[in-house]
DNA sequence: ATCTGTTCTAGTCACTATGACTTTTACTCA
DNA sequence: TGAGTAAAAGTCATAGTGACTAGAACAGAT
């Protein structure tokens, strides 16, 4: 345990800090097998407490902002990158998440893509990592991250959140390849060309992706609405 | 609008303050029908603002308790109740939420066994109102409440939060009748049996319920996990 | 003692969705 | 021109669901 911990008693007399952070996720080729993975920023910390280790894009929140408009923000201010998805994920609020006061972070969490994703800019203190092996982050922020992946796992399963991931057109195997990629399993080509087809918020377009050494496959559009896919309240 | 109302400068200055509130759902048999239908307490506020206007049970978090130990004691503080299941629902930020200073809430929602419902006390500032129809209520706490239900839906009908409305055993009709308080809709006996009777979790017993004037039926019993059923963040 | 109304319990049938698999189509590259 | 590849379409067996029918087992009334 760190020696600038606070004692019990001058932490006591706080009262809690309130932070926002996000959990951006955004999908870009493996660099050996080439395949769309997950990939997530991170920004070294500055600071103490855990300073030099990396951890999730955060900070205070402004009296002017709303939770979303501030998990929005620092999204925009340390990867530059404006969201294509934007939800709450959960508060958390133990006692120890913090050695030096005690903070209550509420964590959004984002889907960006891939246009947005290219143009992310790395510096010294912002880098994009695999979502499976990020070391040790700062605070409780591996535990987060679990849970957002979790959240992304699920919520794929059942809205039509994996659109948020792609471009205005799109091949069926491309949502094939976001699926596999998010839930971490192959998925039969045939099977599940047949139920994307089944369901009416994708509609085919007159054109087709040229390039590939095989039959070119036809482009699709995805005409449901992107606002909030349910599981937020109700504005 | 209120006369007390802070004007924006000195709502600026202050830090946000960070509340605790809670929607506590039980069933209880309606006083016409008889058929169990959902309810909640609320209590009445004492203070400006929303003074003498009814609310969600809450309180500020103390410095040395979780977030889910805060619900857990504001939900005993107020109705003398140990939920059954408690969960984080979502945290409230928005800049109007109260007229006087800002609040972000992290509000919990609950639920109790039919036995700790019978003994919640009611007093001139407690008060059990059914889910529908709870007039106008203080801050957003009317939206709250809505996503709150919107939750317990959805929740009910993918995992095993039924169970947490009941005693340790139950007839199947029981189940339905959990099922068709919260969904607000018939269920066919025959169907609902079925399915019932298919999941692994619910075991019969060897004992029947008597004193009904038809066929007694078989108690049941559910042998799933109580604990939090997936939707929180691992511990 | 028998009848009646009730719910419990079991079962049937048609329809839909899904996983595993096969075949044909349409392209590029050697 | 043939080989390789993925797209696209279709087949088949199986599991789950909604709608429905019918017998079983009780209490209370006749």
């Amino acid at each position: 345990m760190p020696v600038y911990s606070a004692n019990v008693s001058e932490r006591a007399q706080q009262p809690p800090e309130l932070a926002i952070s996000t959990v951006i996720f955004a999908l870009r080729p493996d660099p050996e097998a080439g395949v769309p993975t997950l990939w997530l920023p991170l920004v070294r910390r500055t600071r103490q407490p855990f300073r030099d280790r990396w951890a999730l894009p955060g900070g205070p929140l402004s009296p002017d902002e709303s939770l979303q408009d501030a998990a929005a923000r620092n999204l925009q201010e340390t990867t530059g990158l404006q969201p294509s998805y934007l939800e709450q994920l959960y508060a958390f609020g133990g006692l120890d998440r913090s050695p030096v006061q005690r903070v209550v972070s509420i964590v959004y969490w984002a889907l960006v893509k891939p246009d947005e994703a290219a143009l992310a800019r790395e510096t010294e203190n912002v880098r994009w990592v695999r979502a499976d092996g990020l070391g040790q982050l700062a605070f409780d922020h591996n535990r987060i991250v679990e849970y957002a992946l979790w959240r992304l796992r699920n919520k794929v399963e059942y809205s039509s959140i994996a659109y948020a991931f792609l471009g205005s057109t799109f091949t069926l195997a491309q949502v094939r390849e976001v699926y596999e990629a998010v839930l971490g399993k192959q998925l039969d080509p045939a099977n599940f060309r047949r139920q994307l087809r089944a369901t009416p918020d994708i509609e085919p377009t007159d054109e087709y992706l040229q390039g590939g050494r095989h039959r070119p496959p036809r482009l699709y559009r995805y005409t449901g609405s992107t606002a909030q896919l349910s599981g937020s309240p109700p504005a």
